[in-house]
Order: C-alpha cells, then sequence, then structure tokens
RNA sequence: GGGGGCGUAGUCUAGCUUGGUUAGGAUGGAGGCCUUGGGAGCCUCAGGCCUGGGUUCAAAUCCCAGCGCCCCCA
C-alpha cells in the first residue's frame, strides 16, 4: 500500500498527525521506538536543533540576570506534600519510588514533576535578608509527568527531556508581578525568534496552576486546529512561602514572606517550529536555529567529475567559513535523493554546483522555504546567502502569521463557536464571571484556553453568554 | 475516563477471515558494475512473525494476559 521513498511524507494538510510523526523519524529528529510510553530518543539531528533553541533561551535568562543551576532529580514526599493544592494538582501524575534494591523505602520518593518544592526547600536557607533579593535562577533539566492522556512524540510526553524552568524571589508581591511582566516578555522574545505566533491569555482563576495565584500562558495552534501551551509564567505571591517558611528581614527588621514565581518552557517550543513551518517536504526550520545553513549538492558529470568536485570544494571552503555548511559530496547518491535528504532535514540555504557553475565561475542558490533558485557569482557568494538566510527568515514570519490568523477566529455569537472550532481556536467577548464561562463551554464541549485580560474594556461589546459588559476577550478551543 | 483498530526485516506492507510448503513484496543497508541538473538501472548478500501462556498433530493465523502504537468520543 505503502510506496513512499525514504523522504517522502504523508501530506500534512491530509493527515498532520501522521505527517508529524514520520517527520520527526525521517528527518532524524527523534527516535519514537523507545519502548516506554511517552519517552523518545533524541537523535544527534534534532538534539543539535533543540540545543539551538535552549541557547535562544539561555541568552534571554543571562540577559535578565538569571542564573543557571541545578537541583536534584528526586524530591522526598513530605517535602513534595507539604503544599496540599500542589500536590493535589499532579496527584494523578507522579512516578514514585518506593523500593531501592530489596528494600522498601521508609519515605516515597517522587521524580520531579517540576522543581517548586525541591528548589524552596533549599531556598528559605539562601535567603535571609532584604538583601539577597530579588533571587533569579533556572535550570534545564527532565521533568516526569506521568501523562494520563494519549501521549504523542514531543508535544505529549511522560518525560519532557528539555524543561527550562525558571524560578525567581522577591520582596514584594508587585516586584513579583514585574517578574510576571518580565517573564512574559522573554517568552514573547523567544517565540518571535523561533518565527512562532502566540497569545498570551490568563488561565480563569479555577484554572491555575496547582498552588498559583495566576498565571499566563502562552498559546498557539497546530495545523489540526488544536491549541498547543508554549509556556507559562506563574505568580505564587506568597502562597509557597508560607508554606515552606521562605522569609526574609526587612529594612524596618521586620520578618516578611517571600513572593515567588515561576515560569517554563519545553521542548514543545521545538514542535511548534516543526507543525506550523513545516511542509510536505519536511521541516523548513527559521535559519538561526538550523544546525546547517547551507548544503553544498556538487552535480558530477562524467566528462568534468574532477573540475565539479574541485569547485565544490573551493566553494565549500568559501561559504564555511562564514557559515556553518555540509558538503555532501557522496558519490553513492545521485543529487536528487540529496535534495529531498536536506529538504526534509529543513536546511535553509542549499548550493547546486555542476558543469554551468563550473564554466563561468557561478553557483545556483536554492531556498529552503520557496523552492527558488538563484544564480549568483562566486566573488558574491557569501553576501547573498546572507541576504538570502534573512529574506528566508522574513518569509518564514510572514508565512506563519498569515497561517495563525487563519486559525484564529473571534465571534459575539455562542451559536457560531462550535462550527469555528472546527480548525481554529476562538475568541469571544467575556464578563469575566466563571458561569459564563462554564456555560460557554458547556455548549461547545471545550475548554477555555485563558482570557486576554480587559482587552475589551474601553469596547463597547456584551458577554456572548449573560450580555452584560464584556471585559475580557476569552480563547476557547481544543487543545493537546 | 469510554469505545474501536493494530503489532510481520531499519521502514512500509502481503499473508490472518477458513491453522498446514522454504512467510512474499517494496523501500532502506553492505558489496560490485553503470550513472549523476529533482528520488535511475542491473547483479550478489544480510535482515522479520511484540512478549509470555493456552488450544492443536501443527499457530504469523485461534484464545487469554502483558507491553507498545494509532484513531474516535467525553
Amino acid at each position: 500500500m505503502s510506496e513512499k521513498k525514504a523522504y517522502e511524507l504523508t501530506k500534512k494538510e491530509i493527515d498532520f498527525s501522521k505527517w508529524f510523526d514520520e517527520l520527526l523519524f525521517k528527518a532524524e529528529i527523534l527516535d519514537d521506538r523507545y519502548p516506554v510510553k511517552g519517552m523518545y530518543v533524541w537523535l544527534p539531528y534534532g538534539y543539535s536543533i533543540m540545543e539551538n533553541i535552549m541557547n535562544i533561551m539561555e541568552r534571554l535568562m543571562r540577559e535578565t540576570g538569571h542564573k543557571r543551576v541545578y537541583f536534584p532529580s528526586i524530591v522526598p514526599e513530605s517535602v513534595l506534600s507539604r503544599e496540599f493544592n500542589f500536590i493535589k494538582g499532579f496527584q494523578n501524575t507522579i512516578y514514585w519510588i518506593t523500593r531501592v534494591g530489596l528494600t522498601d523505602l521508609n519515605e516515597r520518593l517522587a521524580l520531579r514533576p517540576t522543581s517548586e518544592a525541591i528548589m524552596y526547600e533549599i531556598l528559605s536557607k539562601w535567603i535571609n535578608s532584604y538583601a539577597d533579593l530579588p533571587l533569579r535562577i533556572y535550570q534545564v533539566v527532565p521533568v516526569y509527568r506521568y501523562e494520563t492522556k494519549a501521549t504523542r512524540p514531543m508535544l505529549r510526553v511522560r518525560e519532557i527531556a528539555f524543561f527550562k524552568e525558571g524560578h525567581t524571589f522577591h520582596a514584594t508581591f508587585e516586584e513579583a508581578e514585574e517578574q510576571i511582566k518580565l517573564g512574559v516578555e522573554i517568552y514573547k522574545k523567544f517565540y518571535d525568534e523561533l518565527l512562532i505566533p502566540y497569545i498570551v491569555v490568563k488561565t480563569p482563576p479555577w484554572d491555575t496552576f496547582p498552588g498559583a495565584r495566576y498565571n499566563y500562558d502562552l498559546i498557539t495552534v497546530m495545523p489540526d486546529g488544536k491549541a498547543l501551551e508554549l509556556g507559562s509564567v506563574i505568580n505564587f505571591g506568597d502562597l509557597f512561602a508560607k508554606t515552606y517558611n521562605l522569609q526574609y528581614v526587612d529594612k524596618d527588621g521586620n520578618k516578611k514572606y517571600v513572593n515567588t514565581t515561576s515560569f517554563g518552557i519545553s521542548e514543545r517550543s521545538f514542535a511548534a517550529v516543526i507543525g506550523i513551518l513545516g511542509d510536505n517536504k519536511g521541516l523548513r526550520l527559521p535559519p538561526r536555529i538550523s544546525p546547517i545553513k547551507v548544503v553544498i549538492v556538487p552535480i558530477p558529470t562524467k566528462e568534468h567529475g574532477k573540475e565539479i568536485e574541485e569547485y565544490a570544494k573551493e566553494i565549500y571552503r568559501a561559504v564555511s567559513s562564514s557559515f556553518s555548511s555540509v558538503l555532501d559530496d557522496r558519490e553513492d547518491e545521485k543529487p536528487g535523493y540529496k535534495f529531498y535528504k536536506w529538504e526534509i532535514k529543513g536546511v535553509p540555504v542549499r548550493i547546486e554546483v555542476g558543469e554551468r557553475e563550473v564554466k563561468d565561475r557561478t553557483a545556483t542558490l536554492f531556498r529552503r522555504d520557496t523552492g527558488e533558485r538563484i544564480l549568483v557569482r562566486f566573488e558574491e557568494l557569501n553576501a547573498r546567502i546572507d541576504e538570502l538566510l534573512k529574506s528566508i527568515e522574513d518569509n518564514l514570519r510572514k508565512e506563519a502569521l498569515n497561517y495563525f490568523r487563519s486559525r484564529i477566529a473571534y465571534t459575539e455569537d455562542k451559536r457560531a463557536i462550535k462550527d469555528l472550532l472546527e480548525g481554529k481556536i476562538v475568541s469571544f467577548p467575556w464578563c469575566g464571571k466563571k458561569e459564563c464561562a462554564l456555560d460557554v463551554e458547556e455548549a461547545t464541549g471545550y475548554s477555555m484556553l485563558g482570557y486576554e485580560e480587559n482587552k475589551l474594556e474601553k469596547e463597547d461589546k456584551k458577554c456572548i453568554s449573560c450580555g452584560e459588559k464584556a471585559v475580557h476577550l476569552a480563547w476557547i478551543g481544543r487543545s493537546y
């Protein structure tokens, strides 16, 4: 039945889920054959892309004064369960270690589902006075959540392999709120660099992260119309501080509780890049996260094989001094085969070198995003590649934005939501009352993603449910 | 949470209904010849019935359990 070639994919628009899984494997990002459900092996190529993505985040963290740390992956039950709402929020998804070797443990140990409890236990010793605040740290570690819904590679996993979690500590609630704004800004910059469009929403109070005062989520839409949560920025206020006894001495000598926040993203950011920017030929990587910017493919002929080979090497030497490049001069693969191979891997620029190029010292540049070819002179190669990479980035950003606009909808008619939800996420005016949100959720069968706070305050809009004045723009959709 | 489908070589798949030769093909891999402007061709070689139990003279095929995957619904 399947006569697909090695680098051929199921059409994205026909079966997104299949396209996505095939791409992960064929582009050598993940090996999904690991025998534990919800856990995947990262292959060298996928890992190097993920590294580039993480580097962007680490740069943004450094620039905003966050220091990298490492805390252990195991936490005793007594520490984890100190905050009731927190443990309750994770209770169905925690991995417990109950036995070591032949001995049952006196106290169960948990694999971190996130690191608040782990960190706070020690942070109370680090923080003594107002001079120790604010404190901003982050770590990049795997976290473990035994997802009960169907797992999906990279999208819904039981071991989040690349969890980047920031944790901050502040003297006042106001400072924590400033940090939340900063956290949202960091994430916006991050996804702007990844060329991924998003909305920023506040989570409804009845649906916040366990133990949170409130949290903001960045959300995008995948091509199957499902919302994908890209990152969370959470304000805990002093709730955790009270549980974990995080106190500091103020200038006036009074003991006060610390205000804490946390924010996290994961390999879902990569999943969004794949799903939103990819096409039927495979990945289309934003140049700045592509491990290979340029691949050079010689097109030899019988008579001029030697010259073409030499010229391709010359081009490689010239180009690789400025851009990370690969010369694919394997003789046992035909050029066409190599084209497909590098296209599925999303390399932004390809240089084709054959008889024609040798003759007049030129090179043919091929851009992955549009499939266009440009003939350039050898001397101007690097300048033109530089331009091309910028142009590819601009074009991908534009395409992604157009895509995103086609996947979101706005309505003031409750009855229209359900139809719009086929393939889209939908916004509507909302007064802010829980019963109105639940009313819409019940009418559609899906849950609210969050709301853009006070977005409609100055507009004359009516709540889609009760008809009273709407202040927020609420979002609803199917989600991963 | 509920329902359904599936597991055969690195990958995709035929065979299963109705148990019975040496489990067939494509693609990928190794070697060789010939080629090279979008997945060429030919020859040789290697490679497989998810795991465990049961039924049977006989199991890829039927039954049970486990593990894993996919889809639909809430």
